[in-house]
DNA sequence: AGATACTTGCTTGATAACAAGCAAGTAGGA
DNA sequence: TCCTACTTGCTTGTTATCAAGCAAGTATCT
């Protein structure tokens, strides 16, 4: 659930149950640290974080942060990798074995199933996704594989409906992902405004509406297959 | 064009054209204080721009800018209103006197332009726009209003819209509104990554294929709630 | 008109808070 | 005992904010 472990080290500890190993200690360390960091970083940004703030929020001494990751921008970049595999793990586990347009709809689900379920995560990544915009290039890169890598999955789904004549083949994946991608984004910062849940399932709800009424205009000549969604209906 | 001016002092200068009064100096200093501001927010954020480096940038000495107004926050509060004004007035002028869907495309594609026409100073508004969010909470309340000012300008049209047949009548204006509006502002972000400018050009037009398809599976004289948008669900 | 008093734009120096990074140290597991 | 996780003291650089001052514009009086 949590995108915070990702040292997953040998925690078999001794049968005197109270002695962890160094390897536990760490890896212990490193969950507390980034969760700290993530609720920190979620309400100030990361500018505003210090490191100090973070070690002790983890409950440990503020100098900690800094002899574990190195330096304040490498510690960004850690819990940047950190959540970017686990947020796209997580796209992809939702989507399961799904193809096509239901690959589609299963990764815009899972997408805003994870801000809801991960809000300090998410927010987090959506605060380091603008301040990577600064004059610092590794955080920036980062990002932009990231993106581009949701991009990537989501337009491969869109090839697929494509084959099997889902959708038109005029269309074009990539700048179709994209713009849900950026969708997606705009909406879910919109939320972070509002306290209130409701106002990101009541968007949402709005953007399927889009979507799906897109992909009917555009339903492929090829009316073969049988999974094909005839009106703008969700699913049930 | 730019966003900048708006304390339009008295300007009468003497026929000895060589002597500034003294309003039209502090108007002067305002301009270029603000100017210097966008592009270095814009650039690297408002956490790494000291007021030093605005006034140093803007031509001025290091202190101005914190004499001017008073401290860094209500700087950037002036800079957002100033920026807020700018850009309603902007849409609201492109928008011309058109109403209904002509006005709702009046304003997409306005929304659009300005983005381009004026980048350091929405680069600048998102920058802040994000920031905001941060634990300082007047900023953000500003941001709440303008976008809110946004949504319901946009939801106005749609409302006359409706009036008109032009659309649906079970349509919440406001949600459509909303989505539409984040939907740029994921875009406006995404083309910030890319410095190619035509990557905006085209997540654009994608966008208003998706708005156009809505709008013309929605059009038409109010029909029974069947179209009416169900509620959220998520497939599984 | 010209001189004088006053106001306002702008600069410069000082201060205090804070944060990142380093180095030397302590404690706890192997 | 050695190694590793972790802490503490310190240095250095940065930044917002304040206070004092200078210079240029404006008003007032004669």
């Amino acid at each position: 659930m949590a995108p915070i472990a990702r040292a997953t080290a040998a925690v078999r500890r001794t049968d005197a149950s109270a002695r962890p190993t160094q390897a536990a200690r760490r890896s212990k360390s490193d969950r507390r640290l980034i969760a700290a960091a993530l609720k920190l970083i979620a309400v100030n940004g990361a500018d505003r974080t210090s490191l100090a703030d973070i070690g002790v929020s983890a409950g440990y001494s503020r100098g900690l942060p800094g002899e574990r990751f190195g330096s304040k921008q490498a510690m960004l970049e850690a819990i940047v990798d950190n959540m970017s595999d686990w947020f796209a793990a997580e796209v992809e586990k939702d989507r399961g074995g799904r193809q096509g347009l239901d690959a589609v709809r299963a990764r815009i689900a899972a997408h805003f199933d994870a801000v809801v379920d991960a809000a300090d995560a998410t927010r987090t990544l959506e605060m380091l996704y603008i301040e990577s915009l600064g004059p610092i290039p590794e955080l920036k890169t980062r990002m932009m594989a990231f993106t581009g890598e949701l991009v990537r999955g989501l337009a491969g789904h869109f090839d697929e409906a494509q084959k099997a004549g889902e959708i038109d083949a005029g269309l074009d994946c990539i700048v179709l992902a994209e713009t849900c991608l950026c969708t997606m984004r705009g909406i879910v910062l919109q939320s972070f405004f509002h306290s209130d849940r409701a106002r990101l399932q009541t968007l949402r709800a709005q953007y399927l509406e889009f979507v799906e009424c897109f992909l009917s205009a555009h339903a492929g000549k090829a009316r073969a297959p049988a999974g094909r969604p005839g009106r703008p209906r969700r699913n049930n």
